[in-house]
RNA sequence: GGGGAUAUGGCGGAAUUGGCAGACGCGCAUGACUUAGGAUCAUGUCUCUCACGAGGUGUGGGUUCGAGUCCCACUAUCCCCA
């Protein structure tokens, strides 16, 4: 297109295709190893093929390319590669609802996406990509569950599942919405069922040393409370047989081993306050313990928790509930007989499944006490109390204090602090040690990672049960073992691979019977190694071609969303430990040595850098203007009628109606409306029964399709504010995209998308092409003038190159944009000769290279530089010339600044406080009288000299 | 419940070791060019004040010559996990 002075306008439509096949032609993105040159390997979190890309992808991915071609300009050989985290549930989904093979659909949507993703002149390097749900991929998938197995990694265990008595079958956690079937609204019990585990706890400490890597400090925390280190000890209390004996459900025979109930604590020195231990109602001793008259209510309260999910059964908002077993247990250390008692909030999951209740020492403990009228022995003496009696004390105490009822321990100090490092605690391990009833131990909250999955679309298990019930691996050689494609998805939620006879039966080494598992891997199995296939997809000996690893790896800049902090992120860590401990990388560090790479160290961790990303959310919006009727009380108004009407009607209506309250909804919390009222917040709360009318939704309407003002939510198909990048890039084109997602938000935030913001972007890319598409300037130019703008340019220099380091991507265009604001002003000016704006052009387009590949390269040609702009170096920053002559110099009064006077920017600190004194703006304040104090601070990084004087 | 974070104009957001708060942009206002303007160009845009000045980064304290930044207490909001 051109414009009136036919000169070319800027179409981006007509540019981007071009220049993407130009690129992929030529293999400009392709990533070859060469030791020559220093490496850098940059991955983005790969995507799910949801079959649609979202602008979520946009915000994730083209920040991380820009920073990949940054750092290709700065002399790296650079692998950016992008694959595909292919299996999942809602390929299952669509199986099960529309009768399309999961396989199907999943690649059908992987298609699409690479031609969408392709529409962002990213440098990905397409011949490296990777589809976890390929037979070539999860055959190493595979693989690795093996190497696993052979070396005590992977094991068999009961865990609990989300158990469908309707449909027969395991739900995933994401199907159970509170307690029941998010498709049949049936309920889900808690189940337990053998399965699958990595010894996760076999890494613990060195997950949590971070010492080598450069991760975000709140991602290390995460990991760090995930992991959940504690310093305590294992106690044993004895059961109490010779008291009730043989009453017992299930009398302990003389040949049991002796009965005991281990418990873990960090409060060791609380022990002598433990007035009762209570059971998780899964525990194995629980029927031993229950006697005959317990044993209904004992029963009654199992079945009811195996109705409950984790998350109701520890929340602390909900009053505690339990059952006494009739049993009793004796306390190591006081001697004491003391009930067990059953308790939803004790998980078997967790530690020993079993706790001792100190109810004066935990609060939870101690509320459970008080309702069930438990003994309660206080056994810490806050400093600033006296005589804690456990009939009259009101909240569990757990700071510091003076130990008390607790033998040996009275009189010690309790500092409250964790571990041995606490002289009661300490103390406390001795003795129990001593005593033999005990032992100091560390616990995790962290579990072991439970990799079965009761689904088709994963990654197959490779293990083969014989007829006596003994396991098999899959001989390598048969590996993978490939899921089958003729299976029925018959809606009983099942996995087909359970009634899929010709998988099912199957042989084992010998020939003799045998049956699969039927299980498949978390999807978190395949994603935990896919950075190390991109190096060579294709390769058929092992997971990774060493020759590949041994240049590439690690992973110099991981970039993703934080949502992955604890489990992603720490599965990725643990796999490559976990690789590395069996000699997965032993071959790639031989090679690496032998090219001189210092290997010390070099596989123990994935990613040495990682960065995340916000989440970009849905347009803020206007809230509905309501019309609101009923009774008030007090200055709130109790509604049962709501009507929405037209945004400029409402001051007609509110003349019409002095009694409704008319304004716009600014807020919601369930039936409770703030609304806006000629700038006062009034409360209405709709009532029950109240009708609701919103014209623009026909039918019946409720309160909850109220809209408030600046409603931000995550974009979803069914809100109907989802941004499609496909259409952005149709009106704007993929450059003012990705300049846009990069300028808009701070990328470590995300936030609420703007559709009229883009325009800021929109002009600055217009206003680069006519400035690099007019006429050189023919004036010869002014000196002056050419200089600032060399300063512009090289400070320019110095905040791109700064900023991309740092993933600062808004400033870094905002300091382009700045260029562009000077480089302007120079023109319009004529202050620029052709040399100086020739030589200006073209480090601007080496700057936005980065960002807006596409312009870049046309720019480049237009302007007669070789093709092609992206195998440029960055510009040289040359701290001279960004430099100024003079400076303001600040004056400030009182820390406050009051004004400034020009000075030389090399000005000497006793120079400038002498300026500052003689000048004007200091003689006005100081009215002749002398300072108190002078302060003078230093100019540097582009900061003013200033000089503070103190009256 | 546990954990992580955030709070700065009408809006998105800047602000290096504490050193001119509001860069850059959106929007808005005024003017210009136009048959027209949702294009473009120019100027302005934290608040109060004619001005001189004064105040100002969620609230209340503190440290300092100087605090958006550091410390203490509080309030609000968002995210994650179970």
């Amino acid at each position: 297109m051109t414009d009136q002075q036919g000169r070319d306008t800027y179409t981006p439509g007509s540019i981007e295709k071009k220049w993407q096949d130009r690129w992929e032609a030529d293999g400009l993105y392709r990533a070859k190893v060469d030791w020559s040159k220093p490496k850098h390997y940059a991955v983005t979190m790969l995507p799910y093929p949801s079959g649609d890309l979202h602008i979520g992808h946009w915000f994730a991915m083209t920040p991380s390319d820009t920073r990949a071609r940054f750092k290709r300009m700065q002399g790296y050989n650079v692998l950016f590669p992008m694959g595909f985290d292919a299996f999942g549930l809602p390929a299952e989904n669509a199986a099960v609802q529309r009768n399309i093979h999961p396989a199907k659909w999943t690649y059908a949507n992987i298609e699409r996406m690479r031609k969408q993703l392709r529409t962002m002149g990213a440098m990905f390097d397409w011949e490296r990509e990777m589809v976890s749900c390929d037979p070539k991929y999860y055959k190493w998938t595979e693989w690795f569950f093996k190497i696993f197995c052979q070396n005590d990694l992977a094991y068999r265990s009961e865990a609990l599942v989300n158990w469908s008595p309707t449909l027969q079958t395991v739900l995933a956690n994401e199907q159970v919405i509170d307690g029941k079937d998010e498709r049949t609204g049936q309920p889900v019990v808690q189940k337990l069922m053998t399965q699958w585990f990595f010894r996760y706890t076999r890494y613990t400490d060195e997950l949590l040393n971070f010492d080598k890597i450069d991760w975000p400090e709140p991602i290390k925390t995460m990991q760090e409370n995930w992991i959940g280190r504690s310093e305590g000890a294992r106690v044993k209390f004895k059961i109490d047989t010779a008291t009730v004996g043989a009453q017992y459900i299930a009398p302990l025979q003389p040949t049991d081993s002796a009965p005991e109930i281990e418990v873990y604590t960090t409060r060791p020195d609380t022990l002598w306050g433990a007035t009762f231990m209570v059971l998780a109602p899964e525990h194995p001793l629980v029927e031993r313990l229950t006697t005959p008259e317990q044993a209904n209510a004992v029963a009654d309260y199992k079945a009811s928790v195996a109705r409950k999910t984790e998350l109701e059964r520890i929340s602390d908002d909900k009053e505690k509930t339990g059952v006494f077993t009739g049993g009793y247990a004796i306390n190591p250390v006081s001697g004491a007989r003391i009930p067990v008692w059953i308790a939803d909030y004790v998980l078997i999951t967790y530690g020993t499944g079993a706790i001792m209740a100190v109810p004066s020492g935990d609060q939870r403990d101690f509320d459970f006490a008080r309702k069930y009228g438990l003994e309660i022995i206080p056994v810490v003496q806050p400093d600033d109390a006296e005589g804690l009696d456990g009939a009259t004390m009101t909240e569990a105490w757990d700071g510091a204090g003076t130990m008390i009822n607790s033998g040996i321990l009275n009189g010690m100090r309790c500092n409250g602090e964790k571990g041995r490092k606490n002289p009661s605690i300490h103390a406390a391990i001795s003795h129990i040690e001593n005593l033999g009833v005990g032992r100091e131990a560390v616990n995790y909250r962290l579990r072991d990672w439970l990799i079965s999955r009761q689904r088709y679309w994963g990654s197959p298990i490779p293990v083969v049960y014989r007829a006596d019930g003994s396991i098999e691996l899959v001989p390598d050689e048969q590996l993978p073992v490939v899921l089958p494609d003729d299976v029925d998805f018959m809606p009983t939620g099942r996995s087909p691979l359970t009634y899929h006879e010709p998988f099912l039966y199957t042989v084992d080494s010998q020939g003799a019977p045998a049956r699969r598992e039927t299980d498949t891997m978390d999807t978190f199995m395949c994603s935990s190694w896919y950075t190390y296939r991109y190096l060579s997809p294709n390769y058929d000996k092992a997971p990774f071609d060493p020759e590949e690893a041994a240049y590439w790896l690690p992973v110099d800049t991981y970039t993703g969303g934080a949502e992955h902090a604890t489990m992603h992120l720490l599965y990725v860590r643990w796999f490559n430990k976990a690789m590395r401990d069996l000699g997965v990388f032993d071959d790639a560090k031989q090679i690496a040595a032998a090219h001189g790479r210092n290997v010390e160290g070099l596989f123990d961790e994935p990613m040495m850098q990682l960065r995340n990303q916000g989440q970009i959310l849905g347009e803020e919006r206007d809230g509905d203007v309501i019309v609101a009727t009923g009774r008030y009380e007090g200055d709130k108004l109790f509604a049962d009628v709501v009507e929405v009407i037209e945004r400029g009607t409402a001051a007609a209506v509110r003349a019409a109606k002095p009694e409704a309250l008319v304004g716009e909804i600014v807020k919601r919390t369930e039936r409770v409306l703030t609304v806006e009222v000629g700038g006062t917040l009034r409360t209405v709360e709709v009532i029950d029964g109240a009708s609701v009318i919103i014209p623009a939704i026909p039918g019946e309407n409720s309160v909850n399709q109220l809209k408030h003002h600046l409603e931000i939510q995550r974009m979803s198909k069914s809100k109907g504010n989802v941004v499609n990048p496909d259409a952005l890039v149709a009106q704007y084109g993929a450059d003012a995209v990705r300049a846009y997602l990069m300028f808009g938000f701070d990328w470590s935030k995300g936030g609420p998308w703007n559709s009229q913001q883009i325009q800021g972007v929109v002009r600055w890319l217009n206003d680069v092409w006519e400035i690099c598409t007019a006429a050189p300037p023919t004036s010869a130019g002014d000196a002056a003038g050419e200089r600032e703008v060399e300063r512009s340019l090289h400070v320019t220099i110095a905040k791109v190159g700064e900023g991309l380091e740092t993933f600062s991507f808004n400033t870094t265009i905002a300091a382009l944009m700045t260029l562009r604001n000077d480089l302007k002003a120079a023109l319009r000016d004529n202050q620029l000769g052709e040399a100086t704006w020739r030589a200006t052009l073209r480090d601007m387009l080496l700057l936005m290279a980065p960002f807006t590949p596409h312009i870049a390269e046309e720019l480049w040609a237009r302007l007669g530089f070789g093709y092609s702009i992206h195998q440029q170096a960055f510009p040289q920053y040359d701290a001279d010339k960004a430099r100024s002559e003079t400076t303001p110099l600040v004056i400030m009064k009182n820390g406050k600044p009051v004004g400034h006077i020009l000075v030389s920017a090399d000005i000497t600190e006793a120079d400038a406080q002498a300026a500052a004194l003689a000048s004007e703006i200091a003689k006005r304040f100081l009215n002749g009288g002398a300072p108190k104090k002078v302060v003078f601070v230093p100019g540097r990084n582009g900061m003013e000299p200033k000089v503070n004087i103190v009256v």
